[in-house]
DNA sequence: TTGTATGCGTTATCAT
DNA sequence: ATGATAACGCATACAA
């Protein structure tokens, strides 16, 4: 059992001066073996020092060493919603790229309040993370200015905030509706409806209507578009507006002409699966569908939803990649991401 | 705009020092300020103070202060896979409560990787966390003993580990599979059988498996129970061994006895749908359904998924309030939360 | 090549 | 009641 030497000191843990001790040699040798390695150590030091570190199980404090050099090796990622999937799926990736570099993650939650964003990166900063992921809400003004960010570098996921000046990664909006739209009007969908969640101020959701719009009037006088913008919260007057959004649907519909929902995100997904429930509809009969983000349950509604699955763990892998490259020196105007969906194609989208 | 004052120095924010010359008093001075405020202090020299935090927005470096002080106001939360629907909300409410009492969560993934329990709790350590919430995947004995700790205090979450000596909190799982049981053979079913993950080792899993051969002993003759411990891959042939043990148990049933499935939680869940769907068969009609954990999608497939809604809040909640009472001092023997849990019926049970 | 001394931003222990 | 000053654990400029 080789447990810890220096018995009478605190609890904590080794510090670099137990390993000069136990070395006999100076800190700063020991300090030295530890960051140059290498450079500038004779052999029989470097492996006393070793053998010291190795003995008393010697790791820096990250602590005293964010103190001393001014950086953290911390990141901090403020996410709009953990419990929304799209946001965890990202996390992880761009979790497991920090680690691999490295840095570990600091999470700040802002549950999708608005409030908190600016508390949220003023907390992370006083932690002295060196730069920012972040998936904020971005609802206009409110949101957050660049110089809350005490000059550190910031990469913003799926939601781009103009006034930033920071590298941006997300889907390929534009192209992933592309696919949607020339889909649904492939397997004979001729009455579009977009259902988006408000849209005030979101980059990504304003981008996705945008796109289905354009994408609605290339293909055409045959088919027709609207939009739709659902209510966040679920007062029985909201369920009843989507009710009566899609009866107006079908009812545009009709002999040849079939209808189909393009839902924003797996959110509206929910929703719209609800209201077809309710209404005592069937995807594919009463109703085509397909919907962004590829959740584990999508194939498990009625008979299986289409979907476009982003490249979560790519864009979270990206969005960690651009920021540790910033870290690292790099410097150059702010960069865009783009990166593509895969149209998943089940039942419900189905000719 | 009232920017930084001290415009030389570097990019950093503004330190206690900056304060106190603002203020033209002692560092110590400013420290007591923030630290005591009321105790020894003349009015005019506090306002004097205050006056400089404001100007400068000052904000203390919780870097320097952990190390000075020796805690970091830091909870260290380990989960086994953030994609687990029932982890993320316990994370939730963790964090929520955390916050508010002022300590900042470091959350570290496992991504379902075992080997590197030791290294999240150690790298975890490193950054002087006062405290830890482990959702661990506590497969037998690649664990985490008490010492890997460093002598601070622990609470785990839904896995225990006996031999930690931690506080514990997690759904009361025996009352939970109670309500399954009862509200199964009172809709008629008398052939159950339960799906779990494999159990090697973890508490939750053993536990719910042993409390559902103890109800359906309590049901009498009349009701009969099996264990089928579904392997975590998603190989053809694992596929397969699924789907025949369905099958058994549609044979087992028949006139009078309906069949029915309990699922450990939602992943099982998701198997099991999945296998209906290839079987072909619908819930409520060849096969009742319960499953543990009540996700977002449930009300959506087939008739509605009836679920065991765990109170995820409240044991997130929890956690961290056990963990928070602990650092603030609170000694005592190793307690335990059974929180309870809540039977949601919807069609795939019903009679 | 190695050791000494200083600073990073706080808190806490002394004096005053 | 307030101000020097020494830690906290580490990195580094400078001296040897």
């Amino acid at each position: 059992m080789s447990t810890r030497q220096s018995v009478g000191r605190a609890p904590g843990r080794a510090t670099i001066a137990d390993v000069a001790t136990a070395a006999g040699v100076s800190k700063a040798t020991v300090s030295r073996f530890l960051n140059h390695r290498d450079r500038l150590l004779s052999p029989d030091i470097a492996a006393r020092v070793e053998a010291a570190v190795l003995a008393l199980q010697y790791a820096p404090s990250p602590m005293a060493q964010a103190l001393s050099r001014g950086r953290s090796r911390l990141i901090g990622l403020v996410v709009a919603d953990v419990s929304n999937p799209f946001s965890v799926a990202v996390l992880r990736g761009a979790e497991k790229a920090c680690q691999q570099a490295g840095y570990l993650v600091m999470l700040f939650n802002l549950g999708n309040d608005g409030s908190r964003e600016r508390e949220a990166i003023e907390a992370l900063a006083r932690y002295q993370v060196d730069g920012f992921i972040l998936n904020t809400l971005g609802r206009g003004a409110s949101a957050v200015d660049a110089d809350t960010l005490h000059g550190k570098p910031a990469v913003l996921v799926d939601r781009r905030h103009p006034a930033m000046k920071a590298d941006f990664v997300s889907l390929d909006n534009v192209s992933a509706m592309q696919q949607v739209c020339d889909h649904l009007a492939h397997s004979g969908h001729r009455e579009l409806l977009y259902i988006s969640e408000p849209s005030r101020g979101v980059s990504s959701r304003r981008e996705r209507i945008t796109a289905f719009g354009e994408c609605v009037k290339t293909l055409g006088p045959r088919v027709a578009g609207e939009v739709f913008e659902s209510r966040e919260d679920n007062e029985p007057q909201a369920l009843a507006e989507l009710d009566a959004a899609l009866q107006a649907l079908k009812r545009r519909a009709g002999r040849g002409r079939r209808a189909a929902v393009v839902a924003g995100n797996s959110v509206v997904t929910l929703r719209v699966a609800a209201a077809v429930t309710r209404l005592g509809w069937q995807f594919a009969r009463e109703l085509g569908f397909v919907g962004f983000d590829d959740t584990e349950w999508s194939a498990l509604i009625g008979p299986g939803l289409s979907t476009i699955a982003q490249p979560t763990d790519a864009i979270g892998h990206a969005a960690a990649t651009c920021l540790i490259e910033r870290l690292q020196g790099f410097e150059g105007p702010p960069r865009q991401l783009l990166l593509p969906g895969e149209l998943i194609c089940r039942g419900s989208s189905s000719a």
